[in-house]
RNA sequence: GUGGUCGUAGCUCAGUUGGUUAGAGCGCCAGAUUGUGGCUCUGGAGGUCGCCGGUUCGAACCCGGUCUUCCACCCCA
């Protein structure tokens, strides 16, 4: 057999000790405040029945989808004629039943439904686990990748969002990143376009304004344009767009301008609501009210949340927000919920680029005890559950090598402390211990190390 | 899905109009130092120039295809 070239699929990567490790400090961080906040943890499948993921992402998200191939004979009872007819995407419905999971929210509705008999409401969940999109990979952006979700469903107080924007304050404040919350509810962007006489435009409208900042208003309102808004419709939204001043004063300006619409109406009156509890709560974070976030998924009701690093260049770190019918379409109507989802991959990125991993994010042994020969290895083995009983990282260099090298090897790994343990040690019944930061060395009993490695 | 871009040692990258034996820094290994890492010095190993094909007396270099990387769209964590 040729000898093949190693490799992972495109948008795919490895990870290795160094980054597990850095990426375990991510994990951890938010899988902590999760529980702090009284969150379960749950996991789902990796692939799902692709009708539980058809449909919910827009004609986008399900063309996104990696859709895996029947077992078997998966041509068996198929019509090849019909197959090559009805086209690629159709075909691939035809041999495909499953797919891998786009993200952890639909799924997750799937869960409550399926098992709505065993949950108690309000059920407040987190889900720590990788998804996957087709998508063309860019920097930021690949094809597998982690989200870290909560979500509560079963109640629609506004103090769910309140409680995960908190989440978010919180999960970044110990991270160290500094982060704007952008916030706006969709029942706004409904009652936006409802103003401008064009309700069935909603979608096109939210995804060009989404685009404000980046494209400018010229280039937004164009493809307004392009998309069918009349000239009329643009005129009138431009004043909404141009809104200025703190949150409230361009909620109080909007619900003038808004006043005759009821959805536009309850999403300010939710925003405000939402602003107002946000403002007790005192968060660090930076949380602005804006029109302009629209967010791209389908099934966004209510809230919707956007979270960008301050000091990175980056897409968004964490996005969320309400949904108030996710459940209806597997059968179980009237259970609203909301959710955020950290993207993982992202966050080290940013963390990555600020140099913002602590320095304890390295796991590796605090303690090596060098290999001096069969009788020596053995005297340190009878040691080291001394340490493991005190929760001290600890090991012995497998091999008698040359000191030398293990004390590079100790190096390399941030091991801080290194122990020698030689036949003059052995007479002496004591340890030679090497502070491999500071480069001091003495002589010490097995109790004094871990005294000074357990701290 | 559309348009572009990149690929040379483990890593970061040089490599002249196509011309003999493809280089550097870092890292790695060994020695200077038989129980002492980092710093220094000396030496060494390491290459299908992404892959396949074409043009040419001759290709890392030119052309086509393909895979990968990154970027702009689209969309998104």
């Amino acid at each position: 057999m040729a000898l093949q070239k190693p490799s992972i699929p495109k948008g795919t990567r490895d990870f290795g000790p160094v980054e597990m490790s850095k990426r375990n400090y991510i994990f951890n961080t938010i899988k902590k405040v999760f529980q702090h906040h009284g969150y379960s943890q749950i996991e789902t499948p990796a692939m799902e029945n692709l009708d539980t993921l058809l449909g919910k992402y827009g004609d986008e998200g399900d063309k996104l989808l990696f859709k895996i191939l029947n077992s078997g004979d998966f041509f068996d009872g198929v019509d090849p004629l019909e197959l090559r007819q009805s086209g690629s995407n159709t075909a691939s419905l035809k041999i495909c039943e499953k797919g891998l999971r786009y993200d952890l929210t639909v799924p997750f509705a799937r869960f409550v439904v399926q098992h709505q008999h065993e949950i108690e409401f309000p059920f407040k969940r987190y889900q720590i686990q990788p998804v996957w999109r087709a998508d063309r990979p860019q920097k930021g952006r690949y094809r597998e990748f982690y989200q870290c979700d909560a979500d509560v469903v079963g109640s629609d107080s506004l103090l769910n969002e309140a409680d995960l924007i908190s989440i978010i304050d919180e999960v970044f404040q110990q991270l160290d990143i500094r982060v704007k919350i952008k916030l706006n509810n969709r029942k706004i962007l409904a009652g936006i376009a409802g103003y401008i006489g064009q309700p069935d435009k909603i979608t096109a409208i939210t995804v060009a304004i989404d685009k404000l900042d980046k494209i400018g208003t010229e280039a937004v309102f164009q493809e307004l344009q392009l998309k069918g808004v009349s000239v009329q419709g643009i005129y009138k939204l431009e004043p909404l767009l141009a809104l200025s001043g703190n949150n409230t004063d361009r909620l109080d300006s909007l619900r003038k301008i808004l006043a005759t619409d009821t959805t536009g109406i309850k999403g300010i009156d939710e925003a405000t609501h939402l602003l107002g509890i946000l403002d007790t709560l005192k968060l660090k974070s930076e949380v602005e009210f804006d029109i302009s976030l629209a967010r791209g998924l389908n099934y966004y009701t209510g809230t919707i949340i956007e979270v960008k690093a301050q000091e990175a260049e980056i897409g968004s770190i964490c996005g969320g927000g309400r949904y108030d019918d996710l459940t209806g379409i597997f059968g179980l109507k009237n259970i609203s919920g909301v959710g955020i989802s950290f993207g993982a991959d992202r966050i080290f990125d940013v963390l990555e680029q600020l140099n913002r991993f602590p320095a304890g994010a390295m796991e590796s042994s605090r303690v090596l005890f060098a290999n001096f020969g069969e009788k020596e290895a053995l005297h340190c083995l009878t040691l080291l559950p001394l340490l493991y009983k005190a929760g001290i990282a600890a090991e012995i260099y497998p091999d008698a090598a040359k000191l030398k090298k293990q004390m590079a090897y100790a190096d390399a790994r941030h091991i801080h402390y290194m122990v020698l343990v030689g036949e003059n040690e052995m007479n002496e019944g004591n340890l030679t211990i090497k502070n491999m930061v500071t480069g001091e060395q003495f002589k010490a009993s097995p109790e004094e190390l871990i005294k000074l490695a357990g701290c």
